[in-house]
DNA sequence: CGAGATTCATGTGAAGTATACCTTTAGGCTTAA
DNA sequence: AAGCCTAAAGGTATACTTCACATGAATCTCGTA
């Protein structure tokens, strides 16, 4: 078969789709389900906004995938929706902490929130303070209740501590015009356990709890996102339930479940079948994880690829599942380094790329002591061989070794 | 045999450096009166 | 003389390095039973 006649084969083929973007993570339905109670809480919290009075600081959490993130920005633009038709001076922004070189530092993070409210701040130069005030007079400005939702919020204090947020629960003793109020987001449970008591309870004014779903919870939300977005007939009998039961033990995680149909229907689609299986599930979910390691790693510098190449190869060599150390990457990466005429990185630095890795969980690190045999971080790969070595020769050919 | 002391390999914090980028300011040049 | 542009000066955040000290359990040491 040619190139053409494969294209106008696929044209001419009817797409398995109805509307695909309905299981894109990008998509914001009409209505959430089984989280009739949180939205309540939320928005009997955030009503008075409605009235012109700050609202309460709000801490949610819940593991990934719960819906935190949809619940409450479903809320919110609902209240939004009232706000714009009664004339009320309501405002909300949400920023994502997580974003590398977006809102990882306290500098970013403000002059990211002060981008939103419409300021233009360069990234780099100014010094925080100044930042801080342009923040203030831009708050000022907006003569509005602000809703300031921060998401992942626990991934922004453990790489710059909680300072930040004790300035921005601060800040409304010296706005006069406006009032700020701060929904933070959180998938660490523990997280709030580890702040300063002072910004906790300030922060966590009022707690919100987002349990994991269940089996059936799950099945709910793709068989009504499948119905919206799939066309009748493609999704075979227990493929839905069989995701569902399998989302629901991992971790409760709809996203990931949601995701899981949403590939699979695209592997089928691909494959030139009218309907999904099981065995398109367990493709999906391979692709799936292959794809979010390919786009970390792809997205790293040369450096931090290096390093990883170093573990990967190492684990290669061991091949049973010996656990890394430190010192052994070190050396293969310096070598390495030495062959492909890169200025090696010292210890130090590779030691925090490393647990980079292990925050971006592409590896676990733990810290442990061998006793007489010093100390040092214990590295294992979380993916399997078969992807290991697709890896490696990605990486290969992105530093053209 | 068991309580302390020792030891190793690296973790980790603090301070320093290079780089990239920002604002301000002082000349220098152009222009219009 | 006023206006505009440019380049240097002075300042900052960030990624990384350098330096120095902290860690913590396996192992060693040595007094005691």
């Amino acid at each position: 078969m040619t190139i053409t006649e494969f294209l106008e084969n696929f044209i001419r083929k009817e797409s398995l789709f109805k509307n695909k973007s309905v299981l894109q993570s990008a998509y914001f339905p009409e209505e959430v389900l089984h989280r009739e109670e949180q939205i309540s809480q939320i928005a009997k919290i955030l009503a008075p906004s409605l009235r012109a009075e700050r609202p309460s600081n709000i801490f949610a959490y819940g593991k990934t995938g719960t819906g935190k993130t949809l619940t409450i920005q479903y809320t919110l633009k609902e209240i939004t929706k009232i706000s714009q038709r009664e004339n009320i001076p309501l405002k909300h922004v949400y920023i994502n902490c997580k974003l590398k070189k977006v809102a990882d530092t306290e500098y970013r993070l403000i002059a990211e929130i002060s981008r939103h409210l419409g300021k233009n701040i360069p990234p780099t130069g100014l010094p925080t303070d100044e930042v801080y005030n342009i923040f203030y007079k831009a708050l000022n400005n907006e003569k509005k209740i602000i809703i300031l939702v921060l998401d992942e919020i626990d991934q922004l204090v453990k790489k710059v501590g909680d300072e930040v947020i004790y300035n921005l629960t601060r800040i409304n003793t010296e706005l006069k015009e406006s009032q700020l109020s701060i929904i933070g987001i959180s998938n660490d449970i523990m997280f709030a356990d580890n702040l300063d008591p002072r910004v906790k309870s300030s922060l966590s004014e009022e707690e919100i709890v987002f349990p994991s779903y269940n089996a059936i919870q799950i099945q709910d939300i793709l068989k009504k996102r499948c119905a919206e977005a799939v066309k009748e007939g493609v999704i075979e009998d227990g493929v839905i339930a069989k995701c569902a039961a399998y989302a629901a033990r991992e971790h409760g995680d709809a996203r990931r479940a949601l995701e899981l149909i949403r590939v699979a229907v695209e592997i089928a689609e691909r494959k030139g079948l009218s309907k999904i299986t099981l065995q398109e599930l367990d493709e999906s979910e391979e692709k799936i994880e292959k794809d979010r390691v390919v786009d970390i790693i792809t997205t790293q510098p040369k450096q931090f690829q290096l390093v990883l190449y170093s573990i990967l190869m190492i684990a290669e060599r061991k091949k049973n599942n010996d656990p890394i150390f430190t010192g052994d990457i070190y050396s293969l990466y310096k070598d390495l380094c030495n062959k492909t005429n890169l200025r090696p990185l010292t210890q130090r630095r590779v030691s925090d790329v490393i647990s980079e890795f292990d925050l971006l969980g592409i590896i676990n690190a733990k810290v442990i002591s061998k006793g007489r045999y010093g100390r040092t971080r214990e590295v294992n790969i979380v993916t399997n061989d078969a992807m290991n070595t697709k890896i490696i020769s990605l990486l290969e050919t992105s530093l053209s070794l």
